[in-house]
DNA sequence: GTGTGACTCCAAGTCCGTC
DNA sequence: GGACGGACTTGGAGTCACA
């Protein structure tokens, strides 16, 4: 299920993701295949509808070559 | 259910989180009283056997007055 | 290349308890 | 005060088709 009311957390991690992943030159389908994710789950995140567990973060850090806190940074 | 293959990344975050609850001096259940949660599911947090989501982080940061972004330093 | 709704499955998170 | 377990409900993980 995805999140309907957004919470202003999860939209602060998606604006984080979303320029990490264009610093690095990469589509979200792209990002989805290194992350081994669904392309549709990496864009739902961009979008702060879903609220990831630490688990999932940490497949998306990975590609990115950031860390989990830097993807939260701003995020409260 | 519980997380039965602990993985570091939990643990790190664990250690963490038991580390800022001490500093401010509350005990678990104290900390899963202000941050409306079970103290069961806290206690597990710290012993590194669950795998919150942002959302869950969110209210353990907030009494603990640090950020999300705080509580996963050094999660790798 | 991305947004979105709908879906299944199982883990997140709750609530009770004991030691 | 903290560790741990059983049983339960809710919601995240993960996927797909179609716009």
């Amino acid at each position: 299920m995805r999140v309907d009311n957004k919470h202003s957390a999860l939209i602060t991690f998606g604006e984080n993701l979303r320029n990490f992943r264009k610093e690095i030159g990469l589509s979200q389908e792209e990002l989805a295949l290194q992350a081994d994710l669904d392309r549709a789950y990496v864009g739902g995140l961009e979008r702060g509808e879903r609220n990831p567990t630490i688990m999932s973060l940490l497949r998306i850090a990975k590609p990115l070559e950031v860390t989990v806190s830097e993807l939260l940074e701003g995020v409260k």
